[in-house]
Formats: C-alpha cells, structure tokens, sequence
DNA sequence: AAAACCGGGATCTGCCATCTGC
DNA sequence: GCAGATGGCAGATCCCGGTTTT
C-alpha cells in the first residue's frame, strides 16, 4: 500500500507546492498522518561500500519535506535530535491537528517540533491522554499552549502517563492543593515528568533535614519548602544539600533558625548553584566587612533578607555604593534591606529625583525607596506640592 | 490616609551525560 | 549501536500592590 503512496505523495507534492490551500487539505487527512519510507534501493545508487554504512542511517527524506512545509527549522531539529528525522513512522500531522485543535498557531507548532522534535513520535492517543491529565490542573487549553510554546520539552520529554498521573497523585497527597499544583506546574512543569521516585527523594530528603534541624511536622516543612520554592523539585538533592551543609557551616546560624529560614524566604536560595552561593556569600561578607560592619550583621541581613545572596557581587556593590554616596547608613539599609531589590538604575534615579527635593534620608528613613513606581511617583507629588508652600 | 508588611508574578530553559532496552 | 528516557547543570532580580497597622 504504501509502495503505490509513494509516487502519488511525490507528484501531488510537486503539483501543489504553490497551492498552500491544496497541500493543508493533503496533509490535513486522516489516511496521511505518517510519513512513508521510500524503499532503499530504488532511490540511491551507491557506488562504492563505504557509502553503504550511512545508508541505513539515513534521514527519511519525505518527513524532512513535510516538516519544512510545516515551517519546522529542520536544521534545529536535526540538531537536538537528529535520530528523529530518521524514523520510519512518524506522527507530525496528528500532532500538527491535535494542538491546532487546542487553540495552538501554525507558527507554534513549527516552534515546538523544531526545538523538541522527538514529539512528532507521540500518538494520537498518547496526547490526548497527557492533555487530559495537564486539562486536570489547568482552567483553559490556551494556558496549556504558553506553557508548551515556552518549554516544550516539559510536555514531550516523557512518554509516561502514568508516572505523570502518579506525580499528581503523589504532589496532592503532600498536602498541596489545587491552586499549588497550578502554580507548580505553570512554574516548573518540568516537575510533572520527573519520575516519582525522584520527586519522593527530594522530598523524603526535606524531611529528612527537618528532622535533622530539629522540626516538629517534617511533611509541613517540605510542603512549605516546596510552595515556597517551585523549583526546588527540578534540582538535584544534591545541589540542595551542599547549599544547605553551607549555610550550615558558614555563619554561626543555629538549627532552629536555619529550619525557619529554609521554609520561609530563604527557600529559595537552594536554588543557586554551589559555586555561586559560595562566591555570593564571600563577597557580600568582605564588602560588609570593608564597611565596618560585624559578622553579625552579615548573619541579620541575610536571615531577615535572604535574597541578598541571589545578587551578583558586582551588582551588589554598585547598589551599595550609590545609596553609601547619598549620604545614607549601612545601618539604614541594613534596617531596610529591600531597598537593595531594586535596580541600580532605579535606585540611582530616585535617589535623584529624592535630592532634588532636598529629601532627608536621615530624617525621613529609606522606606521611600522601596515602593512600587505607581506609589512612589504618588509621595513624590505630594512631596512637591509640601515643599511649594 | 499613609506607612509598613508581606506575598506573589514573571518565567526557568535548553543543553549534555548517562542509562536502558531493543 | 541506536534512539528514547531521564537526571542534572548553568544562568544570576526586579517589581507590584493587597492587606494590615499606625
């Protein structure tokens, strides 16, 4: 059957090459969701042996032709994953129908398979089921496409279903409800096609480190953890561990405070890589240090504002130096540590704006720099309309 | 009414290494 | 030896506004 396809598809190909009309109504068929392999031997002449070899590997000519119609960048896609454009039997129609039918544009579709190409290999009933799993925690199929259009190796990396509907299972069963699911799987979808052996590892290792802190609900510190952190199930436990064993060891923090600190803001910190925590929190404490400030300040601000150590040291200084330049206290800003959350450049431009005014930091505080826009451009009206009378 | 507290939203993917099963 | 499945890594903040307190 598909021997006599062949030259049909061929022709009808090179009749309708102009007529994009005609090849959607082609391709759009039901009988022709798979590609055809075209027989070895009747289309290449090989001559000498060593052409023999790459013989058998070689791509599968009429997917590539399909996959361009698509608007597929087939370069991309044999270089991710080039094992792909060599199958036999492949589903990119059915795939291409199934998401325009979720709402997804032709462009989208063309993105995905060109940056995850392994996802033309997933059958029909393959993807409704997936879809009806991701549909159990999403409100519309549109949210589901940003998702897929973002990171579409999320959805397609696994063809386990049933690890992903073990996943839910076990995610629920932490105690999360719908509303952390949604947001766990809008955040880090990646998480749904981690095996549930290794989303149960990172968390019996949470509460393990509960335990060993000193915890009292070690599945409340783990779940806390969690909705604090959405990444935290895509990193190793590993990489969890060295952050914590530093922490531990760097600064005289105790059991009890470190337990706080990690299902409270500091969650997310565990999320930077060893390396750059280490160097973060080095240089933060020799900047400090060249301040005149004391260990104990170090250890205040970084319990009382953890996502101090998410900031570069290069960043981090500049920030320090131009509010240190306006005249305000490292004990001011330790006093309000958020203000160092904002850009240098904002910050900059405020401080500008503030001393135009003749704003007295030591008077008035900093708390007026850490403000929405909207609510800062507020005060400073009303700051002027003070000052005119 | 203003200030202070606090949590959340954006988006964090795309690549490589290793294993597994055929 | 191949492709598929899965684990793991590097990368490196900023901003907004609802609610509570004063």
């Amino acid at each position: 059957m598909t021997m006599t396809l062949v030259p049909g598809v061929r022709a009808l190909w090179s009749l309708h090459r102009t007529s994009v009309r005609a090849i959607s109504c082609f391709v759009a068929s039901p009988t022709h969701l798979f590609s055809v392999d075209i027989p070895r031997g009747l289309c290449t002449i090989s001559a000498n042996t060593s052409e023999l070899k790459p013989l058998a590997g070689r791509e599968n000519e009429l997917l590539l032709e399909s996959l361009t119609f698509m608007g597929v960048d087939v370069k991309m896609a044999r270089q991710r994953q080039p094992g792909v454009l060599r199958k036999f039997i492949t589903n990119e129609q059915g795939l291409a129908n199934f998401l325009h039918g979720k709402g997804a544009s032709r462009k989208v579709v063309a993105s995905i398979i060109s940056r995850y190409p392994r996802a033309i290999t997933r059958t029909g009933e393959h993807l409704e089921q997936r879809w009806a799993l991701w549909r159990g925690i999403f409100k519309s199929d549109q949210e589901i496409i940003n998702i897929l259009d973002r990171s579409p190796e999320s959805f397609f990396r696994s063809s386990d279903n049933d690890n992903l509907e073990k996943n839910i299972v076990f995610l629920s069963s932490l105690g999360l409800d719908a509303k952390d699911l949604h947001r766990l799987l809008t955040t880090a979808p990646r998480t749904f096609s981690n095996s549930v052996e290794l989303n149960r590892q990172m968390v019996k290792f949470l509460e393990d480190m509960s335990a060993e802190l000193g915890g009292q609900d070690h599945r409340q510190f783990a779940k806390a953890v969690i909705s604090r952190n959405l990444y935290i199930l895509i990193r190793s436990t590993k990489r969890v561990k060295a952050n914590i064993d530093f922490l531990k060891g760097s600064f005289n923090i105790s059991d009890p405070e470190l337990l706080a600190l990690l299902q409270g803001t500091g969650a997310e910190i565990l999320d930077l890589s060893n390396e750059y925590l280490k160097r973060n929190l080095k240089r933060l404490q020799e900047k400090m240090m060249s301040l005149g400030c004391q260990k104990a300040n170090v250890k205040k601000l970084i319990i009382c504002y953890p996502t101090v150590l998410f900031i570069g040291p290069d960043t981090l200084s500049s920030k320090l130096d131009c509010l240190l330049k306006r005249g305000i206290s490292m004990a001011q800003i330790l006093e309000k540590p958020k203000v160092l959350e904002y850009s240098t450049q904002n910050i900059t431009q405020r401080l500008e704006e503030l001393t135009k005014l003749q704003y007295d930091f030591k008077k008035n505080g900093i708390n007026i720099l850490d403000m929405s826009r909207k609510r800062f451009d507020a005060k400073l009206e009303r700051l002027a309309l003070l000052s005119d009378e």
